[in-house]
DNA sequence: TAGATTGTTAATCGATTAACAATC
DNA sequence: TAGATTGTTAATCGATTAACAATC
């Protein structure tokens, strides 16, 4: 189906496409050139075009893309089109925040579960949720068939973690924990570790 | 002081590598070569001993690098051999969580206040702060000085904050809300929206 | 000394930009 | 039609990798 391979850099650029564009549907705009996206998203009209036309002709010359074409376009290529099930690991302050989250609603996402492994916090309500049990995690994660995990479990736990998680099928993992965890190929990691995002800044203080 | 202009690219890899050495470190490790910190972190050997050489010539031949020595070296290169004051503007669960965050310490950065325009929230207590009101922001930053911020707010309210936060003196923002800010070119913004980042990985899927 | 590993150069690879024909 | 803007090609720019002399 994707006759070419597409360079990562460029998968990553389109979610910041498509937040735009729907800022821009909810002001209630009905289309937009390469330029004035660019603009918002501080990338150049080039490169949009480029990026966008890899996967199809979705624009017209003159008048440019419509906007809820080309939204609904970006979610299919990112296959966001649907609600994918997210499970949370770590049950602290961060793991609270991404539970509560109201961010991913309308975004392709929904939190199905959260677990600890300390028994003092197993148990506890989560806004919907209740706490779960670590070692029901990997049974819990294959029947309900989650793909996507989050990890807020402190450094030390995470590689633990995360391979428990590739064993139990999660192919996509957004890592909080401050450590860079190894993963089988299949695997796609990403990294949010708040000190490190904030140390790639002070550089240019 | 810089001769060269280093790629942003490269400072941006500067805290994995920091984050390695430290992690071995602790595991009472001496020394390192550009090889093993490569298979660590997931970066060519050859590419690390580049990114390095940028800024001197830390290494031995024949033994690698001291893992002290160079650890002290990244931490004066991205200016984190000190602690930076940081301020966290939205008091929700992920400005709480935040606030609460213990991985700042031994990483260069200090939690000094938190900021919330919800008069409900003002005056309430996160662990050792109280939330204050936004409309004393601007003059808080600029008394105590504070040059970086992180923004937990709703994607309706982030410019406003963010323009705030310019006009306060704030140079490095760390944008947890869903929508791309515009800056002058003197400020870094760090986007780290819970959403996208898992918006990145489904293509995969 | 022999083995290991750096720092750096040159070669390769990939990404971005500029420019413009096509066309709405 | 005239003006605007796409999709795409070629040119440029930048980043990564391979290779190896230097040297610990």
């Amino acid at each position: 189906m994707n006759a070419k391979k597409i360079p990562d850099i460029i998968i990553g650029r389109l979610p910041v496409y498509l937040r735009a564009l729907q800022h821009m549907a909810d002001a209630g705009l009905k289309t937009t050139s390469s330029q004035e996206l660019g603009e918002h998203v501080g990338i150049s009209a080039a490169q949009i075009r480029k990026d966008i036309s890899q996967f199809g002709e979705f624009g017209k010359q003159g008048t440019g893309y419509s906007i809820q074409f080309l939204i609904d376009k970006l979610r299919e290529i990112l296959k966001i089109d649907r609600i994918w099930d997210v499970v949370v690991i770590g049950a602290g302050d961060l793991g609270h925040a991404l539970a509560h989250y109201n961010g991913f609603e309308n975004r392709g996402f929904r939190v199905v579960a959260i677990f600890d492994n300390d028994k003092n916090k197993v148990g506890q309500t989560i806004g919907d949720f209740t706490v779960e049990d670590s070692a029901t995690m990997s049974e819990r994660i294959k029947s309900l068939g989650v793909k996507i995990a989050m990890i807020t479990v402190p450094a030390s736990a995470a590689q633990d973690v995360t391979d428990k998680l590739v064993q139990a099928g999660i192919k996509s993992i957004l890592n909080y924990a401050p450590v860079n965890v190894t993963v089988p190929n299949s695997v796609k990691v990403q990294y949010s570790d708040p000190a490190t995002n904030l140390q790639r800044m002070t550089y240019y203080l």
